[in-house]
DNA sequence: CAAAGAGCGTAGACACTGTCTACTCGGCTT
DNA sequence: AAGCCGAGTAGACAGTGTCTACGCTCTTTG
C-alpha cells in the first residue's frame, strides 16, 4: 500500500509469497517464482543476486506480517499484560499453523545464520515487547525478565513447530492447542489469579 | 554393536551419519552418499526406494542416538526426579547443539510428515519417560502431567532451535544456555526449594 | 536529430540433482 | 552344466542454481 513498486523486484517477491502460501516452500525454486512472474530463469539475477537471497526477502515479508499480527494482537495495553501475553501467544501459534509454508521457510537455519534476514531490525523489537510484556506480569523478578521472555518464546516457538507436523498431537493426545497455550503461559508468569478463572 | 550387518543397506547409512555430522545437511545428496560409499548413484535405490527413505533411515540413527543420551542422563532414579529432568534437558540441548546437522534433519517436516521415521516406536516411548518424570516432580496436578510434559518438551525444543542458529543469543543478550535452560525448568515444575540454592 | 550508452530482460550452457530403465556379472539352485 | 536371480553399473531424462553472452528499448548527449 505504501509503495505500489510495480517493479519487477517486489513482484518476485509477491509470487514468491502467494505460492508458499498456497503451494508450500518445495516450490519455491528460482525458475518456478520466474515462471509465474512471466519472466526468464535469469531475470531474478538483476535484483537477487542468489536464490538465497530471494528466499530471504520473501520470509522478511512474513516476518513483517507476523510482527503486524502479533502488535495488533497485544493492542493498546487496556487488557493488562498477562491477557496480552496471551493475546501475543496466540496470535504467534496462529500465525505459525496458519501460514506453514512460510513460517517453515522464515525459519530455516540457512537463511537465519546468514544475516540476510536483518532480524535485527524486524524481530528484535518485537522481542523487546515481549520483554516488556513479561516485566509487568510479573514485577517481582525484574532481571530476569529477558531470560524469561526468551524462555517464553522458545515455548511458543517449540509448541508451534512440534504441534506443526503433528508430534506433539500424539504425545499429549489431543486435538486442541488450547490447553498446551494456556499451559506455555502459567508456567513463565506463574499461575493465574486475576478475574478470570475456569 | 549387535548386528554387524557389513551390507551396502547399513554403509549408506553409516556413511550419511557421518557426512551430516561433518558436512551438514546439505550435503547429504543421494550421488554424494553413494560417492563416499564407493557405489554407483543408481546402488542405493535396491534398499531405499527413493531419498527420503534413505535420509529418514539416517535421521533414525540419530533419534536412536538421542534416545540413548537422554536415557543415560536419566540414570536410574536415585537422584530424583527433579535433577533426572534436570540432566534430560541438558542432554537434550547437547545432543542438539552438537550435532547441529543430524538435529536439523530429525526434524525436517517433510520426513516428520510421513510415518516413514516410525516416531511411534524410537520417541513416544522417550515422551512417556518425561511424563512419568513430571509425574512424580509435581504430584499435585497429576491429570495434567501429560500436557506439562508436552509444553516442557517444546520449551526444550524450542530453546535448542533458536539457540542453535543465534536468535535466542541475539535477543537475551548471552552465550550461556544454562541461564534459559534453568528457567525452562523451573517454569514448568514450579521453582526450587530442594537442597541446592545458589 | 542521430548516436552512444545504460538498464533490463532473454537464452543458452554448465554442473549438479533425483528418478527411471536397460544392462551386466557372479553365485546359487536344480 | 544350464538357468536364474540378487546386486550393482551406466546412461538417459527432466529439473535445479549459477554464469555468460547477447538483444532490446529508452534515455541522455554530442
Amino acid at each position: 500500500m505504501s509503495e505500489q513498486e510495480t517493479g519487477l523486484r517486489s513482484r518476485l517477491i509477491e509470487v514468491g509469497v502467494d505460492l508458499v502460501t498456497s503451494e508450500g516452500m518445495q516450490s519455491l525454486s528460482l525458475r518456478e517464482i520466474a515462471r509465474r512472474a512471466g519472466v526468464s530463469h535469469g531475470a531474478p539475477r538483476r535484483y537477487f543476486p542468489t536464490h538465497l537471497d530471494l528466499l530471504s526477502a520473501i520470509a522478511r515479508q512474513g516476518f513483517g506480517a507476523l510482527a503486524a499480527e502479533v502488535a495488533e494482537a497485544v493492542g493498546d495495553g487496556r487488557a493488562g499484560p498477562r491477557d496480552q501475553l496471551m493475546a501475543l501467544g496466540r496470535a504467534y501459534l496462529e500465525f505459525a499453523l496458519g501460514n506453514r509454508g512460510m513460517f517453515e521457510l522464515m525459519f530455516r537455519h540457512d537463511l537465519l545464520e546468514s544475516d540476510r534476514l536483518g532480524l535485527r531490525d524486524t524481530s528484535l523489537p518485537l522481542f523487546e515487547v515481549l520483554v516488556d510484556l513479561v516485566a509487568r506480569a510479573r514485577p517481582a523478578a525484574d532481571a530476569e525478565a529477558r531470560v524469561v521472555a526468551g524462555a517464553l518464546w522458545a515455548n511458543l516457538h517449540g509448541v508451534a513447530q512440534l504441534w506443526g507436523w503433528g508430534s506433539l498431537q500424539l504425545a499429549v493426545a489431543t486435538d486442541d492447542v488450547e490447553p498446551l497455550l494456556r499451559a506455555t503461559l502459567e508456567a513463565h508468569l506463574g499461575p493465574t489469579r486475576g478475574p478470570e478463572e475456569g
